[in-house]
DNA sequence: TGTACATCAGTGAACGCGCGTTCACTGATGTAC
DNA sequence: TGTACATCAGTGAACGCGCGTTCACTGATGTAC
């Protein structure tokens, strides 16, 4: 792996991979998806075009492991955040800031990782990945409801009708109110206080699932 | 306008314009995004590939047209289905699944409009056409708190915070729940329930924001 | 009713560009014996 | 410890392709007088 003189580089890389996944990141951040092509990857790792096909096979390979490290990093920062929440209020409203920060800071890994169209659909990377982040947010929900965690992946267990219901009210609330400020549809109110809007409207609703837990379905 | 011959095309199109909307639906519909070239629309409308240049300059003056029109039908599509509710609850459904089904079905248009980089940020057509879906979706929530409705758009008239909680609360919850659908991110529930959850979960939030309109900021 | 002229919509050839893919190759590494 | 061989990662030239843009042009339309 070392090479005997500083001016001559390796035929092998040694990580390319790794180099790669770095070098597709910065290529998102300044060009955006539609900038973002294989041999600009490769150019930026300093390595022949044709090198990224050991590793991803095509566009779409690599996109979906780009993906599936975005959720990686996703479910980190929501988990930092909710384990320094104080109460139910407080742990609510961290992870749906953690969640538009995750956006507002990785626009396009946030969209990639949103476009089912872009990815490997029979992706186990991905599809775990995306398991975790959702297993940590049925995980805040169920705390609200004063209900047991899961041990493992939700789609390991069995979880009552009312406890789909208030996850899909809260991840829809979560992800609708991320996607719209990072999209810009939140003009209507200062970009200063979307913050506050959005503390008042998070605790609102984790008050409302806490007081109405194991809801029946009142027709 | 007419001409001799029917062998013959006229010189000038006519309506072109029109004609590349409809020919840049159907790129979109089965190329997608990825695939939407000016070149493609040209050949589809039946005209050489520099004709769209006078009408709509590039490609982003052309999708934001579309996303415009986008925002058009969503708007017709949301007012129908709201219009046939016969109380508020069901308002508040049909909304939300009037939305979601119009995500569903126009998939690549839907992306499109919340895709504020690909958009020309200062289209006046298109702010026009998002604040037109947007007052709608404000009246929705003022009528579920008793409130007058919104004469003008929702950027001329004053409204208070309590207001804006509400609006965010809904159309976070409305569009996320889309969102999500759309791009397979409620796997953990069979398709085929989709909606009864949809119809549980959006019941609940109507009910609550009836109950609590004009809620104060307890802290 | 006719003529002249400006304006505009659309043509089609040419341009340079960057892309993904292919292919024969080469350098490095690991393993068998 | 040494040798042979298979495997793998990376090279670099070549391919065909479709793109957006430019440009000199032409056909049609509308308006002034």
């Amino acid at each position: 792996m070392e090479h005997s003189k500083d001016s001559k580089l390796p035929y092998h890389h040694g990580a390319l991979r790794q180099a790669l996944l770095e070098a597709g990141d910065s290529v998102l951040r300044d060009r955006g998806l539609s900038g973002f092509t294989l041999r600009e990857c490769a150019r930026r790792a300093g390595v022949s075009h044709a090198a990224p096909k050991h590793h991803f096979g095509d566009v779409r390979g690599f996109l979906t492991e780009i993906a599936a490290l975005g959720f990686d990093q996703l479910t980190r920062q929501l988990q930092t955040q909710i384990a320094i929440a104080h109460d139910l209020d407080e742990e609510f409203i961290n992870t749906t800031r953690a969640y538009a920060d995750f956006a507002g800071e990785n626009p396009e890994h946030f969209r990639i990782m949103f476009r089912y169209d872009l990815l490997s659909a029979t992706s186990e990377r991905l599809a775990q990945a995306a398991g975790e982040t959702f297993t940590v947010l049925t995980n805040v929900v169920l705390r609200q409801r004063g209900d047991p965690e899961l041990l493992a992946s939700v789609y390991d267990e069995k979880v009552a009708e009312s406890v789909i219901d208030d996850i899909v009210l809260s991840w829809s609330h979560i992800h609708g109110f991320a996607h719209l400020k990072l999209e810009q549809q939140m003009s209507m109110v200062p970009a200063a206080t979307h913050d506050d809007v959005m503390v008042r409207a998070s605790r609102r609703l984790s008050r409302f699932i806490r007081s109405d837990a194991g809801h029946q379905d009142e027709g």
